[in-house]
DNA sequence: ATGTAAATTGCAAGCGCTTACATAATTGCT
DNA sequence: AGCAATTATGTAAGCGCTTGCAATTTACAT
């Protein structure tokens, strides 16, 4: 029985090369223990029959998939895409291929997602923050998954991180804020539960408020998903409040956005009637008006980095020792002195 | 020799039930060929050992991997990003996983996609755009891998396609361009060549203008590729014309909102100075301003209809008919009359 | 030439799963 | 109760590749 118009198999390459099937493997895999002649044949019966790997059966018979997976909370913004783009250049150099898939930020569709990358024959995984369920990491270390946490560091936690301290990253820019006059000032956060970023970002505002002596009470802080309309609500509800915030300090630029393009819509001039902050300095930050003043994440060299670590993991069987990158903050027009009241 | 800490396979789940391997491939695959009583057995087995199926193995002797591959030119801006996610929503009611890769606008590197996701297992493919090397056409053919191309709607191409006429939805966007009294207009395009979606835009404004006895001469082009940084450039050169265009239509709304930017460090009012339109209706569309009036693309019907376009090609071994979608223009504040003189 | 070490190639055993086919258990009839 | 038809389960042959080991060839020193 002949089967009609399938892909070639090393089985077609070898019989037309006239070797065994390892030495087509190994043609492939590792040319320098084949002899060039052989290698050569083998190459032309490669091209000729336009033959491919299959890549199921090399994953099982070798035990490793040379791809490394990614979950990252959404792909509906560009939040991760520059960091992810720089991971996945970063893989590439090395031989490595990148799946990434995305959980809505919720946490059973992560755990979900891990398995399925596992299943998938991952041979590694990127994390995006620290929290999760513990018997995740559990999981994780039983099945000597190499994995590493991004856009989170965290020194001395269950796995290693690649990324900033969001919380100091965050209070330099609320000092920032405050130093310029600020004192009753709204918050715009993503939901905290489940994500440390937002948990530290909030702390970090906190801890420089209550370094300068302003009392929670003038700090109001609206819990909402990351998205344009939310930031937009939030701001609504910030503004009708009987005491107006001076500064709205968001948790990401996504939420800024919004802030704005409510604030513009209301009639106020920013920053003059208020200002507005975001965190994260994506390219939209740039392009609305006036430009956003954010908090810049060195997102590229933080998936760079993210990728090397992840590589050498995988290559010297080691734990992972992470690293801290720095932020800083980027001035542009969103923020100025508060109104004389 | 024991496998230390490996996941636990078919087989461990079978010994623990104590049935056949078979029977726990069918519990999981065809459960109602199973009696209640075993299939609750190896159920409590699989529980017990948190056992996954081993995708590679399950794709190998299967012979098909249940997942769909989806080649787009790029994942850095926001076009894609809506259609893309209803379709892998869709495919997922269907039990499909989706595989996005991206090519950011190569051919040659959209050829190595096309093949990498196929030696990777994909049962079918998606595809942006008709524009290709027609060997890749006879190449799928001959493997008999179902594809469909998105974003452009052919009634008569290769494959079959769901999408919308790009032409005529920009004709008909010069064409209130036109009616508003522009006469000398300027087109920032994204690269023709490889990208229909491009060519046909363009011929649609040049049809309009014909109909509308414009000109070439009074038609300006500027190919570059899709990035806002390039809007804003090819704006720069536009306006440096001897003679300025009163409305510059825009490929997408990513090249509308960098010409947006710069219209407005240059000082000038849009739409009193100038008009500028987009096309594609991203979120960001709506968030600049003046927001941008653009051609509204149905993108998440367009991906929900792709994916069960897709699955019946793959479960009626159809060859697809394909459909064509309606796109609107959005009228928001960007586009207006042009000044006197 | 001859022996030995090193390089090259082949053989064949899996990797974990699905599924055609064979067998065993159950059901429904008469 | 007895038989055929139906349903449930088991047996075992792969799917296409990698890789440890054995066999063969080549290179090199004596």
């Amino acid at each position: 029985m002949s089967k009609l118009r399938t892909a070639p198999t090393l089985d077609d390459v070898a019989k037309m090369a006239g070797v065994s099937t390892a030495t087509v493997s190994r043609c492939l895999n590792t040319p320098d223990r084949v002899v060039k002649a052989t290698r050569e044949r083998v190459q032309s019966a490669v091209d000729a029959l336009g033959y491919m790997p299959n890549f199921a059966a090399r994953v099982m018979a070798a035990n490793r998939s040379l791809t490394v997976g990614a979950i990252i909370p959404t792909m509906e913004n560009a939040i991760f895409a520059r960091g992810l783009q720089a991971f996945q250049e970063e893989l590439h150099t090395h031989g490595y291929t990148l799946l990434v898939s995305s959980s809505a930020y919720k946490p059973e569709i992560e755990e979900e997602q891990i398995r399925t990358l596992i299943a998938r024959g991952a041979d590694a995984l990127l994390l995006i923050g620290h929290d999760r369920a513990p018997q995740i990491y559990t999981e994780l270390e039983r099945r000597k998954i190499p994995a590493l946490i991004a856009w989170s560091f965290l020194p001395d936690a269950q796995l290693p991180s690649v990324g900033f301290d969001n919380r100091a990253a965050m209070a330099e820019l609320a000092d920032r804020v405050i130093g310029l006059g600020h004192r009753r000032i709204g918050v715009i956060s993503g939901i905290r539960s489940g994500n440390d970023r937002a948990r530290l970002r909030i702390e970090g505002i906190e801890q420089a408020a209550a370094r300068h002596g302003i009392s929670p009470l003038d700090l109001t802080i609206i819990e909402t998903s990351y998205e344009i309309e939310n930031g937009a609500a939030a701001f609504d509800r910030l503004m009708s409040q009987s005491v107006r915030p001076t500064a709205v300090l968001c948790g990401n630029d996504v939420l800024a956005v919004g802030a704005l393009h409510r604030a513009r819509e209301m009639g106020l001039n920013v920053p003059r009637d208020v200002s507005i902050t975001g965190f994260d300095d994506i390219e939209l930050a740039r392009i609305v008006s006036p430009a956003l003043t954010t908090v810049h994440v060195p997102h590229r060299e933080m998936g760079r980095r993210a990728a090397m670590e992840l590589v050498s993991m995988l290559e010297q069987q080691s734990d992972g020792t992470g690293s801290r990158l720095d932020t800083h903050i980027v001035e542009r027009q969103s923020l100025g002195p508060p109104a004389k009241g």
